[in-house]
Order: structure tokens, then sequence, then C-alpha cells
DNA sequence: TCAACAATAT
DNA sequence: TATATTGTTG
């Protein structure tokens, strides 16, 4: 019972018709039904040569599908990609320039689980065999017929199928909008809604009389047998790009003011209710506060981290009350014997939805190509258990990382997307995600906050936070291993990467100090005075913070926020109820309006960002991660 | 059995 | 509208 009420207009009326032909032989038959289940039907096609493209979309359309036609493969995957989901099959030429068709259905097969109908003029065996062991879902040979085409919709409705995406069981209702409503099956299929509201509003009105849906559906279900099938509301499946519409339409009238109904009227997808809006809203915000609570055990980690910077500086007091407060330090329950993927303390963010498909941020759009090296293409190649169960999710180039945090892309997906082609640069908002879905958090958040940061003094280390991104920044890897990278201020070359000996996380008896020290040398310890906070003097200072720590709640509070510099906001501005970022006061005295924290951290699920640039840092952050082998992908 | 989802009830 | 509860699904 689920259906995507994605970009696909029409979709669920062909679905809802497949099983209606699966089950009615008769009604497959006919040539009307027919018709109507091509309407809903949208085909891509790409050839290169426009006579033939032209007489196939001539054919196509004469068989009453939609159709878009393409010439470049490119385009094609352009489109593809803007609107993945608005298609239901693509045909493609094998012949053709830049990208033949069977690259380009290698592509649109793994990038879009879409069904690739192959044609050519080439009807040696092998290039047929060839085209239908890569996976293409039919092989045509040139000249293209009426005959060759009219039955194109089956492949889609397969497709969908085996998508699991299908399935409105009832048939009745359909036809009764067919039936009763004698315009064209086309015209209901545009709006799922229409066809909502065909199929459901006979329900509806007994609803009304009903105190409970389900206390009926029960009835029914008793009753079933000897009427009509019991009538089952289709799901709406939060597809990403659904998702994105819901992100841009809170965005659009701001996290505080987002009610269902607004979202619903922003949103303008057809079909969707204010209780589908409303359902899903709670989900989010459900989402946000996880994300919310990781980033304040990140927090902790950063403060105590900072903390020890300061002990250094004779700040000791403060350090030792810390470290005295049960609630203040990282506590680890196995004292070091554990490897530290036995340990699994850590809390990630819950997968959400099925496992999805990987996913680049829309940062890296241009960085993908057709050809192996493709990130989404070496995705895909990825164990089937790491692939999407869902094929709705597995569309989407360019979608919000968070909508695939919501739906649960592992962590090692995550951060194999990221890995996969060092093109792939990461985005603050990817390394949020990261920190999230437990693998390591960049604490300044690069690039990503700019919007957050805009509103900050700037005269202490606000405009270091502009100055130094290349080669010269520096970094700090914090994971459970107790690593820190970093380079020095001033020898780029330099990383003080040490490993604490069989610590695994934290022991709860030795202070952060004593385990820097054993593996910093004195001269280097020096050069990271202020690496504390995510900021160094003169630099910026990445500190890459991993849940898995097992720190223990750090309660911030406005003192510490006050005294800690920019570089925290990462993991201050989602602290709810705590001293934000915004509120400190600059050096003119002004105080920044709060911002709700929730609404704080949907901006950075929402808004686009830029790009960090500092890949190499990525190759280190990749290198030292816990999470080395794949036999464990999850790392769960 | 469980967790997560979306729908539904309050 | 926000939140709690429920049914369904994998």
């Amino acid at each position: 019972m689920s259906i995507a009420l994605s970009e696909v207009q029409g979709e669920l009326w062909a679905e809802t018709t497949y099983y209606n032909l699966c089950h009615r032989v008769s009604l497959c038959q006919s040539m009307e039904v027919e018709t109507l289940i091509n309407r809903s039907i949208s085909i891509l096609v790409v050839d290169d040569d426009v006579v033939c493209l032209s007489i196939v979309a001539m054919i196509l359309k004469k068989c009453k599908y939609q159709v878009v036609t393409v010439k470049h493969p490119m385009d094609a995957l352009s489109i593809l990609r803007i609107k993945g989901g608005s298609f239901d099959l693509v045909v493609v030429d094998v012949h053709m320039p830049d990208m033949n068709g069977f690259e380009l259905q290698q592509v649109i097969t793994n990038e879009f689980e879409l069904p690739v109908v192959l044609m050519s003029a080439d009807d040696k065996e092998g290039t047929i065999l060839k085209g239908l062991d890569g996976g293409a879902a039919f092989f045509l040979v040139k000249p293209i017929s009426v005959d060759d085409l009219r039955d194109l919709w089956q492949y889609a409705l397969l497709q969908k199928k085996k998508g699991k995406r299908v399935v409105l069981e009832e048939i009745d209702c359909l036809e009764k909008s067919s039936n009763c409503n004698k315009k064209s099956l086309h015209e209901v299929g545009e709006s799922v809604s229409s066809i909502n509201e065909n199929c459901y509003q006979h329900i509806k009105k007994e609803k009304s009389k009903r105190k409970s849906a389900r206390t009926q559906r029960n009835a029914d279900k008793d009753n079933s047998g000897n009427s009509a099938a019991p009538f089952k509301k289709a799901k709406v499946v939060w597809t990403n790009s659904l998702h994105n519409k819901f992100l841009e339409a809170i965005r659009d009238i701001g996290f505080d003011k987002a009610v269902p109904k607004k979202i619903l009227d922003q949103m303008k997808v057809p079909g969707l209710t204010r209780e589908n809006v409303a359902s899903h809203l709670q989900k989010y915000r459900i989402f946000l506060e996880r994300v919310s609570d990781a980033c304040c055990r990140i927090q902790a980690a950063d403060t105590s981290l900072g903390m020890l910077s300061q002990e250094k500086f004779g700040l000791q007091k403060q350090f030792s009350e810390n470290t005295t407060n049960p609630r203040s330090l990282i506590h680890t329950a196995n004292n070091g014997s554990s490897s530290f993927r036995t340990q699994q303390t850590r809390q990630t963010i819950p997968s959400g939805y099925e496992q999805a498909q990987l996913f680049l941020n829309e940062d890296n759009l241009g960085n993908i190509t057709h050809s192996n090296e493709n990130p989404l293409y070496k995705a895909n190649q990825l164990p089937s258990t790491m692939k999407a169960k869902n094929y709705q999710t597995g569309s989407s180039a360019y979608e919000d990382i968070s909508s695939q945090l919501m739906n649960g892309t592992t962590s090692t997906q995550v951060r194999r997307m990221l890995s996969g082609n060092p093109a792939n640069r990461l985005s603050g908002r990817n390394l949020l995600a990261l920190g999230t879905n437990g693998i390591t958090m960049h604490a300044t958040l690069n690039g990503n906050l700019n919007f957050l940061r805009d509103g900050f003094a700037d005269d202490q280390c606000g405009t270091n936070f502009t100055q130094n991104n290349d080669a010269d920044e520096a970094s700090t890897l914090f994971t459970g291993h107790m690593n820190v990278i970093g380079k020095s201020q001033h020898d780029s070359e330099q990383c003080l990467a040490q490993e604490a000996s069989s610590s695994d996380g934290f022991d709860g008896e030795k202070q952060c100090s004593a385990i820097l020290s054993d593996h910093i040398d004195e001269e280097t310890y020096m050069q990271l005075p202020s690496f504390v906070n995510g900021v160094c003097r003169g630099q910026e200072v990445d500190a890459m913070l991993d849940p898995v720590c097992n720190f223990s709640e750090f309660h911030n509070t406005n003192a510490t926020q006050q005294s800690r510099g920019i570089g925290d906001l990462s993991v201050s501005f989602v602290n709810q109820g705590n001293v934000l970022p915004h509120q400190q006061q600059d050096h003119i005295g002004h105080t920044e309006p709060a911002e709700d924290g929730m609404s704080q951290l949907h901006n950075v699920f929402s808004y686009p960002t830029e790009q960090c640039k500092d890949e190499e840092f990525l190759e280190l952050v990749l290198a030292s991660s816990p999470y080395e082998d794949d036999q464990n992908p999850d790392g769960l």
C-alpha cells in the first residue's frame, strides 16, 4: 500500500491500473483501458537522429503515451535528474556520439532505476545481448513500428511493480472513477487528488458517519468476501524530491510559521493532504530533535576539547570542575580493551525510512559524469544490502542530504558517497550529516554556516574564519580513537595524528589533557593554542568530532558559550534553550536576536551550501575513520 | 519482534 | 494545530 506521491502525475492511476489488469485479464485486453494506461505513462526518448527521434515520438504519441524527446544523452540525464520521477520509461538509441546507448542505459538504470528500452538498427545478436545483459528492459530493432512501441507500458509498469512501489487494491473505486466519470482517465491521472477524491469520496461520506475509520475497516475486514474489497487509503511515500518540496515550503514560509496547511499550500502538490503534511512535519520535527540531540553530544565533545586547551593555559580550575562533573566529561564504560566497533555505544540518528540510495549533494551535480567514475555509479555498485530497497529514493542525485539521513542512508553510505570521487567536495551540510549519522562532525560546518556567522563579531576570530581555508587550514580529527590530526599553523605538512593507546573513546579515568599530551609533542601543542573551539588564531580549524566518543552531556551555559569562539557554532546552534551564537554580544555590544535552535537546524538542512575546499582534509578524515572496513557497513 | 513509516484520533 | 496512537510494513 504505498504510492509515491511524487512528481509523477498519473502514476497512481497507472499503478492502480496495473493491479486492475493483473486481476482482471478481460479488462487488460480492453483497448480502451490500454489507451488509458498509456496516457499516464511518460516516456523519454533519446536519439541523436532527429528523424528517427521524431518518428518514434510520433508513434508513441499515437499510442497515447506522454513523450519527451531529447537529442543528446547528457541532456537526457539532465532532464532525468531534474524530473526523473516524471518518467516511467526511457527509450534510448544505441548509437549516439558522446555516450552510446549502452552507457546511457547503465547510468539511467543505476541512477534512476528506470526501465530502459534500447533501439538500434544493428540487429546483431551480440549487440542485442549486450544491451539486454546490461540491464535493458527491451531491445527494439529499427525500423520501429507501432507494434513495437504500443506495449511499452508493460515495461514501465513492471518496473513499478518491481520497485514495490505499487499497490492500490481498490479496484472498484477505480472502476467507479472511470465509469461514473466520463472524463478521460488521463485527466483523472493528472491529479492524484482527483483520484483520491474519486476513489475515496464514497468512503469519506460513509466515514463521516463513522466514529472511527479504523473500526470500520475492521468491520470491512470482517465482512469481506461478500462485498467490495475493503478500502485502503493509499500511502503517500515521501520521496526525496517531495521532501525537498516540503523543505522548500518551510523555508519559504519560515520555520516558525510553517504549519501543515501553509506548507501544503506552498508545496502545491496535487493530491497531497494537510494530514499528509502534518504527519510528515511531525516526523521531520522528530528528526530535527534527534539531530539536535546528537549535536548536543558533539557539543559536549567540543567543549571538553576546549576545556582541555584552556587547562593548558592555566584554566585548570574550570577544567577540573567539568571533569568532576559526572555530566561533563567523557565516560567510557569499557576501559580500553574493547575495540572501537564493539563499543557501539554511540547513538546515531536512527534511520528513518528504509535504506536510501546514495545521493550526491547538489553541489556535485556538475561533477557527475557517465563514466564508471561517477560516484553515483560507484555507489550503486555497493552490495545489494546497501542498495535502496525503496526505489522512489533512487532518483535524486541532487537531493538534500538531510532527506537521505531521514531516509536512513547509513553512515558508510554517506562516507562512500563523499569519498567515491575526490571531486565530491564536502559541504558543511554534508559534514553535519556525517556527524549526525555517526561518522564525524565538522565543527565549523565549513561554508554552510556562513549565514550563521554573518551575525557575528569578527574582530576576534570571525575574520579568521574566512581568511584561511586553504592549505594553511588546520584540522583536527577527533574520533573514537582519539585521533588528533591537524596541521600546524605554520607547517601545513605537520600532522599530529596520533592514536591514544588502546583507548576506545576516552578512558573515564584519563583526562583529555593527558591523552592529548601523550600524543602531541610540546611544540606542536603550543602551536594549537586555540584550536579548542574550532578556531585557531589566524586560521580556521576543523574540529572533527565523532559522537562515538561517548561524551556525556554537557550543559552549555551562557558563560561557556561566550567564553568560546565562533567555531563552536556548529554544535551550539542546535542547542535549543541554550545561548546561541547569535545571542553572543559582538564587539559593539549589540545582541543578536535569538533564533530558535530548531529553526537554525532546519536552515542547515534546507539552505544551499557552499563547498568545503579541503579535499585533502577529507582524505585525512576518511583515512582515519574508525569505520574502515565494509564488513560492517553501517557501523552498527 | 521490532522499528519506522504514514494515517488517524484526540 | 500539535501530539498521541494505531495499523502496516519490511
